[in-house]
This record gives structure tokens, sequence and C-alpha cells, in this order.
DNA sequence: GTGGTCTAGACCACG
DNA sequence: GTGGTCTAGACCACT
């Protein structure tokens, strides 16, 4: 509800998932420690099936970001800092999946 | 199973399912609102490749007749009115899409 | 939202969704091969939690008549014949499972 | 078809599966540079779904064992040694999914 | 015709 | 009542 989803681009819809909640942690509305929204509620909020939301959370948890934790909930574990934001991140993503982010973001 | 579709002619494959699929619409056996037959499913009736499918099914996406939805199938949206019939709408694409149809249709 | 499971009687909540359960098969309204509401419904019509819900579940494919498959639903496979009604069966589960039923029913 | 996965046991799926194909790397039944079967066919083969082959393809991959190539296949990289098989490996595993596999295999 | 993404929705394991 | 696994089956991207 909160965000919105564009289906249009030829842009995978978990990464710009990712690119999103990675956002909420580097802009400090979600801080080291805090409980994120369950998956559930991201599937409501972004309306998006579980798998994408998944998907999403799956790559902030293999960077570090977030830490899952069976029965309780999703947790952010480490800052997002600016400099090592999207851009950076980027050639990462590039390397598992190839080019496709043609993105900007100040 | 329901058709055949024959290679000899020198016509493309791909335009051939279209003008199926399209029939299929105008006759009124696919209605506005159902969901077509898969993807894969289409493959095997009309025992054509998968790019030959997508390509049949695009142009009648183009035209406004389907909508894919990614997860969840290929639809129905708009009815084929029988006046606009292929023939005409052949002439009609090649007019709007040039570079679309590399000419033909005898 | 159909039934209503008080919670005041010093009975186990999960013990009283079982007798509905249970009943349900026995009166016909859940026949031999039907898939019955999922645990989520089931927690939502009863008000009670997963656990309630599980634990009812599993004493009844404990006694042969629902069998659960993952990422499927859980279904009814053997009918509750009358005679073996709900005061005498709790008398055999207690038997079978003393541990199990940690005692009471009025 | 060929072989057999029991889901009985409170093991997960995927992680059966994982070790049956694992278990054709290092008994050289797969050879470094073959294309293993495609996702499709594991998913008969073994009678799970097409996420449960992914998981445990996935595991292979993320250890450097295979690797997928889109729109041709997947394929051995790696040849299990015998010593770093099953045993050290459930280390690894333990330590993402926590502890699960009690097994052995000479 | 393969692997990649996505949908929808079920039960499972753990707090 | 959360995250974890699983099913079933669709379209997408690429070769």
């Amino acid at each position: 509800m909160e965000e919105f989803l564009r289906r249009d681009e030829h842009e995978k819809l978990y990464l710009k998932l990712y690119e999103i909640l990675k956002m909420k942690i580097e802009k400090g509305e979600w801080t080291v420690g805090i409980q994120i929204p369950t998956e559930e509620q991201l599937c409501k909020n972004y309306d998006v099936s579980r798998a994408t939301v998944r998907n999403a959370i799956s790559e902030l948890v293999r960077e570090g970001y977030l830490k899952r934790i069976q029965g309780k909930g999703t947790f952010v574990v480490k800052k997002v800092t600016p400099r090592e934001s999207i851009t950076i991140n980027l050639k990462d993503i590039m390397k598992e999946h190839g080019t496709f982010l043609h993105k900007s973001v100040s």
C-alpha cells in the first residue's frame, strides 16, 4: 500500500522490492535491531507473492543486512551505508544476474 | 491436437497460428475474460515451438485482444469483430508494424 | 464463523475443536476424499491459534480419519462411524495415548 | 523413477534430493563438464515440484559443484571428492539450517 | 526448449 | 503467528 511496484518496466519485481527495502535501511527508517514487517505483510503492502518477497529478502540476508529467525521474524542486523549503496551493489547483482539495471537513483 | 499447422506453404508459421487463435476469438469460442490454453499447451496442440506460440500471442497482445499476466496466464480482453477479418487485418498490421512483418502472406 | 468455542470450561480447547471436526465427518458434512478447510481458515472460523488447530487435526490424523499432504491440504480418508462416538472415543484415545491427553474431559 | 525419495522421515525433501545429486557427482556418474537432466526432468524422476528441485540444485551451485546457464542447462563444474563429502558438508548445512541430518553414508 | 521469475496457497517447524 | 518448505502451474528471458 505504502509504496508502488510498477510491473511495466522489464525489471525483476523482486529486485525492485530489494531496492525499496534496502533504501529503508539506508534512510534509517529501519534501524539495526528492529523487526521488519512480516513476509505476509510485505506481500500485502506491495501486492506481490510471498516468493517474490522471500527472493528480495534473501538477497539482503545474503549481503548481511537482514537476518531471519524462524518463528520470530526478520531483523535488521547491519546498516546500509549510503556510499556502499545502490550503485556499488549493482555490481554484485550484475555479477549474479547479468546486466539489467539501467537505473539511476540520484 | 485439434488443429493442424502445415509447414509447407511459404507462410510464417506463427502467422498461421495467429490466424487460428484470432479466429477462435472472432467465432466466440474464446470469449472476453476467459483464460486461453497455456503456451505449453498450445505448443503441444499445434506441434510448434515455444517461440512460434509466443510470437503469435504477442501479435494478439499488441493488437489488444489478449493480455498476459506472469504467473497466471493469458486472457482474452477484447472481442475480434468479424468485419476486421484476417486478410484485412494483416494489412493493417503491416501498415502499423512494417518492420515486424518482414513481408509475405501470399 | 460458524461455530463457537468457549474457553470457559476446564476442557482443552483443541479437544473441543477435535470433537467438532470429528462430528463433521461423522455427520457426513465432510465425506471421504474431500479437502477440509485450511489450518489458516480453521483458525479464523473458530478464533483459535494455529497450535490448537494443528493439535486437533493431529489427533484425527493419528486416528486415521484425516491425512495431511504438505503443499496441498488436509483430506478426509476414513469415515467416523456413529457408534464409535465422541465420549467413547476419548476413552480410547486416553488408553492409547495416556501421555498425550493429560487428563480432563469432565 | 530411478531413485526413491521417501517422504516419511522428518527430513527436508530438497536436502534428500541434494544428497542424491551430490552422490551422482561423487560417484562419477556425472562428471565435470556434462549437462545434468533438466529441472523438469528431475521433477518427474523424483516426483517433486520444481521449487524443490531448484532448492536442491541451488545448494550445489552455492557450493560450486553445479553451474546454471539460462537457456542452456545445468552443468557439473567441480568434482565432489569423497572426503569432502557428506559428513563435512553437513557442517555447512547445519550452519545454515540447524541440525536435522542424523545421517551416515559409509 | 532451457533455466528464471512469478502467482497462489497449502502444511511444517519453531517461538 | 513467524519464517521454512512444498505443491502446481503460469509466463519470461535466453539460446
